[in-house]
DNA sequence: TCTGGGGTCCTAGGACCC
DNA sequence: TCTGGGGTCCTAGGACCC
């Protein structure tokens, strides 16, 4: 029988930290920015014992301080959990599977198997012998549900959900349960009376799509199923966009130095871009105005280019279509490939 | 002294063409 | 002078995820 298995290593960032520091094992570790808690920055990753102080990814890095003072507070090095991640996957492409690598610190999957639960276990211990670390493994009988299945065997644990058990797991539970069902949805759903997943699942598919658009809406009703039918695919993964963004510990307010900064943004891009092998067709900048107020602006070019002078070019003349009278905490700089398609 | 960085996909309106 | 649809491209923004 098929199966998909969506492996998800616990506190990845975290663990990572602790497998080379021994001495941080049972401590509250924060992960974040360059590990200053009074920069401007956002925690990647909380171990368990820092979680149970209330600190959770995505929060400030002061908040967190003030959350938990006695935080070990660490800079997150990207390098080091790629090359971490890169053995896991190898670790799991050991096996006669298909591997779809969905992030650092996950991956669906797809399996042959009479006995899923001992695949899991079996893929669960061959990770931590390689590495030291540990995952949750869900089980599913499709993408959607293996990934949630996940959830409920964090950490460490194996779940499985299928159409079997998928009512009683998932029916009283809220809209944002769902992969792919945010705070924004949850708020608008709850707005047409929809409030749990059974009622989501039974919704007018009329009533969505008018309200979410024409594949929005007939998606967001077969979510509520627990209905996917995207495959487990290994295909190497072919980037859309290659982007590099900042955002200053002081604001800028002199025009020159904001582009001065998206010339230094579009030189890392344009070496993304050669990276990539392929040119650019499009370049969009992107200006985060004080307080928090996001813009983007963008061209398309004349020609694709990996060009880094042509590239800068175009992003400044991108820079100019905004009013730079205001203070700016955030630029980036954008470069989209053409479509395939 | 709130709010990172790097992505993807979808929607909607206007331009433009036939 | 007024008035159609349909299709595609371009652009900005929304929402979500890791």
């Amino acid at each position: 029988m098929k199966w998909v298995l969506h492996v998800d290593l616990d506190q990845f960032i975290a663990a990572v930290e602790i497998a080379r520091r021994p001495e941080l094992r049972g401590k509250p570790v924060v992960v974040g920015g360059n590990g200053d808690p009074a920069e401007r920055a956002v925690v990647a990753t909380a171990s368990y014992e820092a979680r149970e102080f209330g600190v959770h990814s995505g929060m400030p890095l002061r908040i967190a301080a003030k959350r938990c003072p006695e935080a070990v507070f660490l800079p997150s090095d990207p390098a080091a959990y790629l090359e971490v991640s890169e053995r896991v996957m190898a670790t799991l492409r050991e096996f006669p599977v298909v591997v779809e690598v969905q992030g650092w610190d996950e991956a669906f999957v797809g399996a042959t198997a009479d006995d899923p639960e001992a695949l899991a276990a079996d893929l669960r211990a061959a990770v931590a012998r390689d590495t030291g670390l540990s995952c949750a493994v869900g089980i599913g009988d499709n993408k959607l549900r293996a990934k949630l299945a996940t959830g409920f065997g964090k950490p460490g644990g194996i779940f499985r959900l299928t159409q079997e058990n998928w009512w009683e797991v998932m029916a009283s539970r809220p809209t944002d349960a769902l992969w792919g069902i945010g705070g924004k949805t949850t708020k608008k759903l709850a707005e047409l009376g929809i409030s749990t997943v059974l009622d989501l699942a039974g919704a007018d598919v009329a009533v969505l799509a008018a309200r979410f658009g024409p594949k929005a809406g007939p998606w967001l009703r077969l979510l509520g199923g627990g209905i996917s039918d995207a495959e487990v695919s290994a295909t190497p993964y072919v980037a859309r966009s290659r982007s590099r963004e900042t955002t200053f510990q002081q604001d800028l307010t002199d025009p020159a130095a904001m582009a001065a900064e998206v010339s230094t943004l579009a030189k890392r891009v344009a070496q993304d871009v050669l990276d990539e092998g392929r040119p650019a067709a499009r370049v969009a900048v992107k200006v985060r105005f004080v307080p928090f107020m996001t813009h983007t602006h963008s061209v398309t070019l004349p020609e694709p280019t990996s060009d880094a002078a042509e590239l800068d070019r175009a992003a400044q003349e991108v820079l100019g279509m905004f009013d730079l009278t205001r203070a700016v905490r955030l630029l980036g700089v954008r470069a989209e490939f053409p479509r395939e398609d």
